[in-house]
DNA sequence: TTCATTTTTTAACTTAAGTGAATGAACAAA
DNA sequence: TTTGTTCATTCACTTAAGTTAAAAAATGAA
């Protein structure tokens, strides 16, 4: 199970096999039931989660209306936000489905960050690559209609919708479900897809 | 004019006088004309830029038209992408005004990293805390209308309206010129302002 | 299976952004 | 000053998303 984790790594930097005995000693893989919730808006962040089977989705809640934000899967395999010290999680966490997930823990974190500092330029790269990536988005997001990013989402994450609920993909495009529905009628007529 | 330089990185970690004369001697400021294009898309990235004084704006072009991604004041002090090794710019960066910025430099990165390790906890806490602001940023301006978004551009960022062109401002919030100038109209029309 | 709940679709209507074109204002260069 | 350019505003028209409401379909639990 924990070579998900050690591709993923090794994605950034090759591990050694002490590294990777130090990795398996953590114990941070665990399964969730659907519906779990992770993480509140509020908690004190206890470090990242990536996904190694199954689905999250982060989201928000404004007016008593779920926003979704992002949706984690086995492809997007990284998540929601490290955090400083003592900082608060801005974002609901929960599984869309039963998933497998590593868990981060603030004391382990630092502890392996002063046993193994590579770890710690590792990081830093993760960061700034999510932050590279996510700026692209937001760019791009604002740079197109709601059909266009409904159209990148099934070419960027295919089954994606064969996965997570509509009206929670509609949220996560920034608009309304009988919109997504109405989008999706006019492209399966126009052909576009 | 290395003051803002330390006021900046001691908002997350003091510095040592040692510290301060290294960064002093790196000799990182510069002056930029109006107009000057500091990045080019497809540049191999430099490192970071802080704004000490004036305004950078980055920006892509899609179809000829540029789309406005980030405004880049003393308020906001830091900057587009910090950046893997080799990787390359997927923004144009060009001042809105006479700025002085500090300039990274990737050997010079290094070298300051090597000598001073603190420095890549610093990097990473402040990438991570632009990583979420980012989140931030890109969920509220899903779950927002245009006009809602100018109105939070006016409330979060006064007077970036009084420096730059508004047309740059449009692409920025995701909408045409003509959108704004009847956006402006209404709230003024309605008060709501 | 049945019933209740959630999710998706459809429709009529409202609202606002995009488009194309024209005008006026501000600014810089010759 | 004149000229050309860029920028902002306005208008008429088109297009698509939001809103409200209702119905149909899918899902899950008793």
């Amino acid at each position: 199970m924990e070579n998900y984790l050690f591709d993923f790594i090794e994605q950034y930097m090759p591990l050694t096999e002490e590294e990777k005995k130090a990795i398996v000693d953590l114990d941070i893989i665990r399964s969730f039931k659907k519906g779990t919730i992770l993480v509140k808006e509020g908690d004190i962040i206890k470090g990242g989660y990536l996904v190694i089977k199954g689905c999250l989705r982060s989201y928000c809640i404004v007016d008593g209306e779920e926003k979704t934000t992002g949706f984690y899967t086995e492809t997007v395999p990284i998540v929601p936000v490290f955090g400083a010290d003592d900082s608060r999680a801005a974002h609901f966490v929960s599984c869309v489905e039963d998933s497998i997930v590593t868990v981060g823990n603030p004391d382990m974190e630092k502890e392996t960050m002063e046993k193994f500092p590579r770890f710690e330029k590792l990081c830093l790269i993760i960061s700034e690559q999510l932050l590279e990536k996510n700026l692209a988005s937001f760019a791009d997001f604002k740079n197109s209609t709601p059909e266009q990013r409904y159209l990148d989402l099934l070419k960027n994450r295919p089954g994606l919708l064969q996965r997570v609920p509509q009206h929670q993909i509609a949220s996560y495009l920034g608009i309304k479900p009988q919109s997504l529905s109405r989008i999706r009628k006019r492209v399966a007529q126009n052909g576009t897809v």
